[in-house]
DNA sequence: AGTAATAGACAACTTAGTTGTCCACCCCGA
DNA sequence: TCGGGGTGGACAACTAAGTTGTCTATTACT
């Protein structure tokens, strides 16, 4: 039984590794190496709209010259691409490539599969009430993903 | 309602994010400025009986090169001390300064109130089942520390 | 039209680690 | 008892993933 508060962010930090060290080990099982958290969070990004590196760099909460390099690193494995905007001569578009939404898909499921094992360890109504109850201790927008430096870790 | 897995590894960092990063900032307005998590875990670690810096290297699951950086900067800020070990001429002995047991009790204690906030939000009987399933999830041993990357990033 | 803001490139720096190499010292076994 | 393998630690070079800072080209405001 935990009782402190130390032990409480610990627990959360736990679970937070637990699932996403899995994830992408098993990634790298299906083909994918060397794909980051970071990595899948720009992509969802640029799929939800961040059509630019600029624009990517807000939603991501990092520079622009920092998602510049995010973007080059998906760009050379083939995962995004890159386009001259006919709007805005300066910009460049960013899009998914097909390759870069298989990625997407296999991510999900493999986090779909995840959630599905803690559902059969501790029940469906407890994990319904964890989510719920973090949902209202986090706020609405849990997507905070300005923590590129350990997303983007080698996982051990 | 979360029902993906996306979504709850999000959710999960969100809680240690606003958890750690709340610390941080009261941690700062108490008078200790530029104190991260991963020194409060290294200070943890050696008053829970690392006493040398490869030892500690071990507990934080990063090289004793890395260790020795750490303690490099908890000697400057006066946390941790270093001294010669009577029974290993090689080895110097680490040990927590009163100062740095100081920072280890605020930290506990902001910690601790930040618990007691999460428990008025969604009750106590809820947060116990959350730590619980918690526990039961990422097992017996949540103090996994090999993210010192993140942990020691500055809070925005 | 003129000025401010924005997209993006390039370069230098920072942080927090990593290898890699070396030496001094401990320990254990022939 | 000595001799070799393992360990603690220092120093140096490298790496990853960001940061500032500066520059140009282009767009947007008024």
């Amino acid at each position: 039984m935990t009782r402190s508060g130390p032990d409480l962010a610990l627990l959360l930090l736990g679970g937070f590794r637990s699932l996403v060290d899995q994830a992408v080990v098993e990634l790298e099982a299906r083909g994918f190496a060397d794909v980051r958290p970071v990595h899948d969070f720009a992509m969802r990004a640029i799929a939800a709209g961040a059509g630019n590196t600029s624009e990517l760099g807000r939603r991501l909460a990092v520079t622009k010259q920092g998602a510049a390099k995010i973007v080059a690193v998906l760009e050379e494995r083939g995962y995004v691409a890159r386009e001259a905007d006919p709007e805005d001569a300066r910009a460049k578009r960013l899009l998914v490539t097909p390759l870069g939404f298989e990625v997407l898909g296999q991510g999900e499921e493999i986090f779909d599969g995840l959630r599905r094992q803690w559902e059969q360890q501790i029940g469906r109504d407890q994990l319904d009430a964890l989510e719920q109850n973090l949902h209202v201790l986090v706020g609405d927008s849990p997507i905070r993903l300005d923590t590129p430096g350990w997303l983007a870790r080698e996982v051990g």
